[in-house]
This record gives C-alpha cells, structure tokens and sequence, in this order.
DNA sequence: TTGTAGGCGTTATCAT
DNA sequence: ATGATAACGCCTACAA
C-alpha cells in the first residue's frame, strides 16, 4: 500500500520524473500528448502530490494555525468557523489547536505550528498577549491576536463601547444596583468592560459596590454560580451585566431556580449574541459583536501580514446592543 | 528572517550536520561537550527544527486529519475537543476542516489530509458514509467514521436503544400524539433514531402519524421552524422527541413564543445532552451520548488501525436516558 | 518538448 | 565520536 510517487508515474509512462511534473502542474511546455497520458496514468494509479515534499522545495506550506482556548463556547466556535471558510477559499489549510486556557500550552502549540511551518498563526484569548510583541523580533511568522490592543497587529471588538451601551441601557431603565459578572480568563476584553461598567456607573452618581463584581469564567457553569453568590448578597442587585451571553444564560439557569422573574425581578444583560440568545427564555438582551466580520478580518489580517503587505495595524470593530427581553425597569419596593 | 537550519547551527559549531542532528536528537554516540554545545546554539539562534523535512524522511507527519460537519454544534464541539485531547496527548497534531454538509466539500477535505500525508482520518457526520467502503482498497489511509454501521471502522452511539427509551418514557407517561423532529443532514443516526420511534409506537399500539414526523436539520432555528409547523396540525401532539438537542432547544422558543408550557401542555426530549440541557428553562428530558468516551474511542480506533492493530471493529456505545423537567403526563383534555 | 542535476531540511547508513 | 553520502518526493533551472 505504498504511496506512489512521480517516480513510478515516471516509469510506468516511460518519460522522466520532470516531465511527470510539468505535465501534471500544466506547465505550458509540454505536448498535450503526453500531457493527457500523464493525467491519466496518474488519476489511474491513484497518485496524490506529497504537499511535504512540494512545501519544502516551494517553502510555503499553505497552511496556517489556529490556536484557541476551548472550541465549546459558541462564539468562538463560530470565530473559528468564519476564519476556517475564509482560509479555504484562499487555499490555505487550517491546524487548530486548543489552548485550555493554559500559558505554557499555548507556546507549545505556536511552537508546533512554527515547527510545521505554517504560514502564520491566529490566536484567539490569548493568555500570553503582549508576550508576542517581544517575540516579534526573534520570531519570523505573523502573530494575529484577538482583542489585545498593546499588540500590533490584533482585531478587537469595541468592548469600551459595547459595555457602556449595556451599562448606560441599565441605568437609563432605572437601575442602580447594577452587578457585573467578570470573566478571570479574559484579562483584556474583560478589563475594558470592566472599565466601561465603572465609568458608567460613576457618570451617574452610583457608586461602584465592589460585592457586586463577581469573578465569572465565561461559561454557563460560571454564570449559574455567580447568579447564586450575588442572590446571596444582602443587597441583592437589580440587574446584571455579564460578561458573555453564555455567563448570563448561565444566570437565568440560577434566577429560574430561585423563582425570580426575568426581567421583572431582575434584569439581565449578556455580550457577544450568540444563537442561544434569541432561543431562550426570555430572549436576552445583549451587545452583538461581529463575529464573521472579525473571523475575516483576523484572517485578512494574517494573510496581508503573510504577503508583506503595507500598512497592516490594530482594528476594531464596532458592537451594537440588541435589546430583547431580558431588560426591564428594576422592580418597584412594594 | 530566514529560518535557522541544521545547516547554519553545523557552520557556526564548525561540525558536520549529521553531527548537529545526532546531538539534538540525543544520540547515544556522541560527547556530552558538543552535545550541551550544539544544544546551546541551536537554543540561542532560536532554532526550530522542519517537520516537514523530517516527516518526508522519516514518513511519518505525526497529524491526523479530523473532517466535520460544522463545529457549532455543542455536541460536536464537544466531541472534537476530546479527540484532540487525546490527539495531543499521543504525540499527533490535528488538522481539522468542516465539511459543511457537502459531501463533494468533503472527498476534497479527505483528499487534501491525503495529500497533507495526514496518518489517519476521523470523519464526524459522513455524507459519504459507505463511499468509504469502496474506497477501502484504493485509499491508503485508515478512516474512522461516527455511527455507521455499514463500516467497519465506525464508533456510534446506541441510537436505536437511546430513542426507544426515550419514546418508551413518553408512551408510560400516557402520551399518544408522539412526533418526531428529525434532523435530515444526519441520515445514519436519524434513520436508527425514526426506527425506534415508529417501532415502539407500533409496540404500543399507537398508529405512526405521518404528519407528526417533521423533516429538521438539527439546529436552533430547525427546531424552532419544526415546531411552529407541528402546531399548525389540527391535532397537534402532546409530546414531542427531537433529533438532538439543540432543536428541542428550539421547539422551546417556539413554544414559548405560542404561551404554551413544557411538560404541562407538551412533552419535549432532546437527544446527547449538551450542558445546555441543564442550563434551559425547563430543564431537558434527553438521551445522553458519551461524548467523551466516543471522542476516544474514535482517536483510540483511529490510532489502532494506524499501528496496523488487529482486532479493530465497530463499537457501539451506550445511550442513557436522563429525566429531567421538559417531560411529563399530557395534558388532561378538560 | 524532454532529460539531467541540484537542492529544499532532515534522518540514516556507512565509513573513519 | 564524527563526517560523508544518500535518500525522502518534489520543483526548477539548465542542457539537450
């Protein structure tokens, strides 16, 4: 079951090895004779090119890698999905490999994909962030990142504007005891709506209550045990702010539980606008980020970066909020 | 910002090549003085040793290819993170692409892992399916397949017992206006799940309604679109069994939306049990699929038949009803 | 139009 | 213990 070989082609045709190959990579000179005898004889015996051997003579693997924390949140299996379709069409192969989240796992997996040669690499929440500025000196592939703004060449999602949008939205309906349920594992993005949470809160007059900042993972899990801490609260809130639409999800799970009503009892914000959004109960008000858009333009910005291509820098997106029906007026003391 | 070879560490450690190899690859025969010597070049000039070149000579990529559907599904996010778990964990790399239903997009994708000298190939929800088995002879390749037993490399889920359990369950709560979303995209598993469904009805003596089977196609929205339809039968059910989760998921918004109230006015159970199920309001009535375990096992078989095992066969895995909240008696006709 | 030769970056088999 | 040399499968001048 040995692969065959532009040798074997070569002998069973009777012509030489090169001759196999500009026939087969239709190169002009050749006569369409043999030309047709070489296509048949290689369809025929099944011969599929070794991409090794052409990526080490063409120096170019068209591949690239992708490195993400966990596939399991829909938002970024979505990312992923968007970067994939774009690769494809462009003719690059894609190695994905997950991170967990862990800093040393992470610079194995750019190491392996360095080792692989591929062409360049995204790396979506990435733990190491503006580690790889300083790698970019002894490092000769193209780094993409998510959401790190410190770093060159990133895409970002306008997260500053985004949680405001949601904040000021909570504020604006009449709340004041507004949560916000963080994400520990998303230093940067979290720390900007973070932020935005703060300013907003102080624009208005209301004080930020550090009880009602809560450390959330970014998972349903997360969001359901930090819903259950800030019910536990002597000054329960009114509202909630979280850190992406699977932590609020997360939240209703809590709030069904206890029997508190949403939004009448509780209002509730997510980020990201996933699918769920829209098929859960109620439908969760959110911040859509763009999340094909960003895909593209990870990817875009990865194969610019790849062809040397000028005037390559940061981008943001912009998010905008999607008011369904998990925000309300805060509840009126009976 | 050329890459640094074998070849660059040999001239600056004024040695032969060969000799550079065998002290990074921890030769036996070779002193410690140049070993720590060569190893401190090629750590100091950042050198990253060519897969590629080393997998055209020593014929193994150490990469499986991993072919899928389309990762937005949790079920399937699911299951590839397992599989790349335990990927990593034997050494191999993973490359992955989605085949998006399309089952020329996917002979593409298997083409190129071939050509990638991929060792092996895990391919999630085949459109092919028993194409392979022809293909068996002429591919040199092994290629693991998920529930179809028509392969001999196949690692399913027991669809037929998992959906009998779960009509069963609906049949001893007193339903008899039973229909079934199907997920058409899915034609193995769906076929087994539908089997069991009309045969456990006809067991029971409750005649198989053709209006109660919905063509789906296993997302959100499917089910969604799937349920509107059911409730504009002039005898809707009073029960209804989803192909998968994500659209029992669905069903509920759209029952939702018509005020109707699970399990009160209508049954509902979803199929794998994504942690979703745990975090919907109510909470889902399912069959759960080992999602690691298959993930595992697809790996394992893979990897057996790579170092020529004997003995690999189809596995067939457990399925276990879980009760939970979205099922229970039909509605006493007042 | 076709063949020959060299090289891509490694490893492996000989010698030395 | 180390150095030549060949080979992996392919591409690409250069020569014929």
């Amino acid at each position: 079951m040995m692969e065959v070989s532009i040798k074997d082609i070569a002998k069973a045709a009777g012509v030489s090895p090169s001759t196999v190959s500009r026939a087969l990579s239709d190169h002009p000179r050749i006569s369409t004779e043999t030309k047709v005898r070489i296509h048949g004889l290689a369809e025929e015996m099944g011969y599929i090119p070794s991409l090794l051997a052409r990526s080490l003579v063409t120096r170019d693997t068209a591949t690239i890698g992708v490195v993400i924390t966990s596939v399991s949140d829909p938002f970024l299996a979505h990312l992923v999905t968007s970067i994939e379709e774009v690769a494809q069409e462009q003719g690059y192969s894609v190695l994905m490999s997950s991170s967990y989240l862990d800093p040393d796992r992470e610079l194995e997996v750019v190491g392996a994909f360095h080792g692989r040669r591929t062409r360049g690499i995204i790396v979506i929440g990435s733990q190491i962030d503006t580690g790889y500025v300083q790698m970019h000196d002894r490092f000769p592939l193209p780094v993409v990142l998510t959401n790190c703004r410190a770093y060159p060449y990133s895409v970002s999602t306008d997260n500053l504007a985004g949680a405001r949008q949601a904040v000021e939205h909570l504020v604006q309906l009449g709340h004041r005891k507004i949560a916000y349920i963080a994400n520990r594992h998303s230093r940067r993005s979290n720390s900007d709506r973070l932020q935005s949470y703060q300013q907003v809160l102080a624009a208005n007059g209301i004080p930020v209550d550090e009880d009602l900042i809560i450390e959330g993972d970014g998972t349903l899990r997360g969001g359901s045990v930090a819903a259950q801490i800030l019910l536990s609260r002597s000054q329960p809130p009114t509202a909630v702010f979280c850190f992406n639409d699977m932590t609020a999800i997360g939240v209703f799970s809590s709030l069904q539980q206890a029997r508190i009503r949403v939004p009448e009892e509780m209002s509730v914000v997510g980020f990201d606008d996933v699918e769920f959004a829209t098929h859960c109960h109620p439908r969760l008000t959110t911040i859509r980020q763009p999340t094909n858009l960003m895909g593209q333009r990870l990817i875009h910005m990865l194969l610019a970066l790849i062809q040397d291509q000028e005037g390559v820098g940061p981008e943001v997106l912009p998010a905008e909020m999607v008011i369904r029906e998990s925000t309300g007026p805060p509840p009126t003391p009976a």
